[in-house]
DNA sequence: CGATTCTTGATTGTCAGCAATTTTGCTTGC
DNA sequence: GCAAGCAAAATTGCTGACAATCAAGAATCG
């Protein structure tokens, strides 16, 4: 029934696919961060109908890269401070708790995929390939999530992890010390295959805690860096 | 000027309101898990047209509480152990987080609301109105979120309650010793408003870890027990 | 001149209908 | 009697058109 089908017909939906698009423009910062989104404009780039349009926006919406003004319009989500804390400390427990379940449940093919991509890491940072380093850093993590055998996990980590993206293309962070960084990697592959759960999820969580601290810091100073973020609907 | 208007025409999207009606109706149980939802019969339900119907069903399926097969049909979400289990192992981790952002940004307000929820719980207990007893142990959790003031958080918690409570409905599920339960939430409240970030944080996460630990046992075991699968005439 | 109401243009929200796809049920051939 | 294939019905996917709403500027009144 569906030998080839699959490689033949592109059976996923046209909405999907609409979004999709959408959300590599954003990601990829041609759409800017609180910019207007207009149903007609995209309608004709995409070649698809309005409701098609409006159908993918609305799931942009809840994967929170896009917000709904009712009656309105439709923005590109804003990325203050505030947001940031929010994403950061968010993937700190998701990816905690995918890292714990990871240590608990790996096989040897897992773990083997795992240090060919923590060696995959270590290289394109020596070589100073930093934005593959960046794409490897996030296939990392994922692929850690993907061992803990945790659907909705990680249905949420890949929602965070485009935001976290998107975030880091915006305000054009980029990581400090590359050397701590690839040492904190190697911890935590090492945890997960040891099948230390608690540390593997103590390291984990503690990631991303330099940035959550200043960001914390930050906030709690009341300094309101960037544009006021409304509500999200 | 918002005299009658209000209740003519109430502000709210259409699709919102079309999605709250269904939603309610899943967790009310009166649509059974894996049953088949018709997009014409519930547009002439609600008395709204089909797009409309089915705006409202993509929401609930990126809720988790319907899910989508292409070309196809609409089914209410199943409630597997394996479901079980990843709803409850996710709900832990947010409300951890919860309890502990709670536990160091939380008002005189906010801890004396908590207080008397926390009263209010006790009191259906041991006047033995366990159905009230269920939605005001829901709310107390919630209000620990909401002191978190943390957005994202927040979306997140709200989802995965509806999930609870769907599968407690299918699985008929009761807490079984009332008085631990709220020794646990007593202590649960005085972690918070002791402002013990990681006591806080501790005790969230345990509340459910019974239940996750039964889960993961019955899931390991290999027992497939998955809920009865749609008639066929 | 400033505030307020009205009009106009632009944009979003909803609907009904057509097209594509899947499922069902019947027919046909063996 | 039964499997395969075809026709018809049921259901979902997508679109264009119409209605409701909002933002901005013109007109009016103080």
């Amino acid at each position: 029934m569906t030998r080839l089908a699959s490689l033949k017909t592109e059976k996923r939906l046209l909405d999907r696919r609409a979004a999709d698009h959408i959300r590599s423009h954003i990601l990829g910062g041609v759409l800017p961060a609180n910019s207007r989104l207009l149903e007609t404009q995209l309608s004709e780039e995409l070649e698809v109908s309005r409701g098609t349009v409006r159908s993918a926006l609305a799931q942009l919406a809840g994967e929170g890269l896009v917000r709904q003004v009712a009656f309105t319009r439709w923005e590109v989500s804003g990325t203050s401070a505030a947001d940031a804390w929010e994403i950061y400390t968010l993937r700190g427990v998701l990816e905690g708790l995918g890292a714990r379940l990871a240590a608990t449940s790996l096989t040897n093919e897992e773990g083997t995929k795992l240090r060919t991509i923590g060696g995959e890491l270590l290289r394109a940072i020596r070589e100073g390939r930093f934005q593959d380093a960046t794409d490897i850093d996030f296939d990392l993590h994922a692929a850690i999530i993907a061992t803990a055998r945790h659907g909705r996990l990680a249905d949420q980590h890949r929602l965070i992890l485009h935001q976290v993206r998107f975030h880091m293309v915006q305000s054009g962070f980029l990581p400090k010390d590359y050397d701590h960084l690839i040492d904190e990697h190697e911890a935590l592959i090492e945890a997960v295959i040891g099948g230390d759960a608690d540390r593997a999820e103590l390291l984990a969580r503690s990631h991303n805690e330099a940035e959550v601290k200043a960001l914390t810091e930050l906030l709690h100073r009341g300094a309101r860096s960037e544009v006021a973020e409304p509500e999200r609907a």
